[in-house]
DNA sequence: ATTAATGTTCAGAA
DNA sequence: TTTCTGAACATTAA
């Protein structure tokens, strides 16, 4: 599922063949399937591309964002299931849009592909987008943002650290995956409340943060056995060879080899650590009677 | 053959 | 105000 290394992969892996075109046309579902979400409108978004020059490809948290030469911008949100391709897609009845290219290169279209349909398309106009999404969605990016950032945001919520450590507008880029991750890392309880955590905890999470995302990205992002994510060329990614904890319920701990990873279940998610190298903060839970 | 689980985001409820 | 729940969707495992 694209998380910000998967996503920053999708960037790297187009940017070097779309920059510099111009787009000729904008297609929907060349085979039948449900149309995403797309705002304004599908429609409108042809009207408005048509014709632009790709100026750059860049992320925004876990966007992958077009810049056309007229200021306007696209960000498309891949949410589960969603690739950005040159090539070779998984399969055909899943591709939902394509945009034509010119000059005709190695690579003659982008496309989006999504097997269940939960990605967005979003337009843009000149100056709409940082409004939007930097000052309205989304908190500051989880590669750039500062320590002192960490502490006052972890600061202001009660949730545990590994739900507060989701939510976009706190930390943008982190999901289910990689919050396990770096929370072993880091050394700290996922249920420990967010202003709970000791200034030098946060820390050791802002550190973690980024060796994990850095060394999933060097990876190629993570490609789980439901083999859904690929990269831009529909190539398996590498890092999942690298978790720790992630979807490793039962198996022994990579770190310290004695304990079993646990699962748990937070905000409807799965969580994955490991009860030794993350002991919880508080004494010993109080069981409630047993 | 039905049901649960998967994980991202947002609207709406608590 | 803050936090939680369910829905959107497709596919697989149980």
């Amino acid at each position: 599922m694209p998380e910000l290394p998967e996503v920053e992969t999708m960037v790297r892996g187009i940017r070097p063949h779309v920059e510099g075109r111009t787009i000729v046309e904008l297609r929907a579902c060349p085979t039948p399937c449900k149309p995403i979400t797309i705002t304004p409108s599908l429609s409108q978004l042809a009207r408005r591309m048509a014709g632009r020059t790709i100026v750059s490809v860049r992320r925004i948290a876990k966007r992958v964002v077009l810049d056309l030469s007229d200021g306007a911008n696209v960000a498309i949100e891949p949410r589960m299931t969603g690739l950005m391709l040159l090539s070779d897609p998984p399969d055909r009845e899943h591709l939902r849009l394509q945009w034509v290219l010119s000059p005709e290169g190695q690579f003659p279209a982008l496309w989006f592909w999504d097997r269940r349909g939960l990605g967005t398309v979003r337009h843009y106009r000149p100056g709409e987008l940082a409004e939007h999404l930097l000052t309205g969605l989304l908190g500051p990016d989880a590669l750039t943002v500062s320590l002192e950032d960490w502490l006052k945001r972890l600061a202001r919520t009660a949730r545990a650290i590994k739900v507060a450590l989701l939510d976009q507008k706190l930390i943008a880029g982190i999901g289910n995956l990689y919050a396990s991750e770096i929370l072993h890392r880091a050394q700290v309880h996922p249920e420990t409340p967010a202003k709970l955590v000791p200034p030098a905890h946060v820390a050791a999470i802002r550190k973690a943060t980024l060796s994990v995302l850095h060394e999933a990205i060097q990876h190629e992002g993570s490609t789980l056995s439901d083999g859904t994510y690929r990269n831009a060329l529909n190539h398996d990614g590498g890092y999942q060879n690298a978790h720790r904890v992630y979807d490793r319920e039962g198996e022994n701990c990579r770190t310290c080899a004695e304990t079993s990873i646990v699962r748990i279940v937070q905000a409807q998610r799965s969580t994955f650590y490991c009860p030794t190298c993350q002991p919880h903060p508080k004494p010993a839970r109080r069981q409630r009677r047993s």
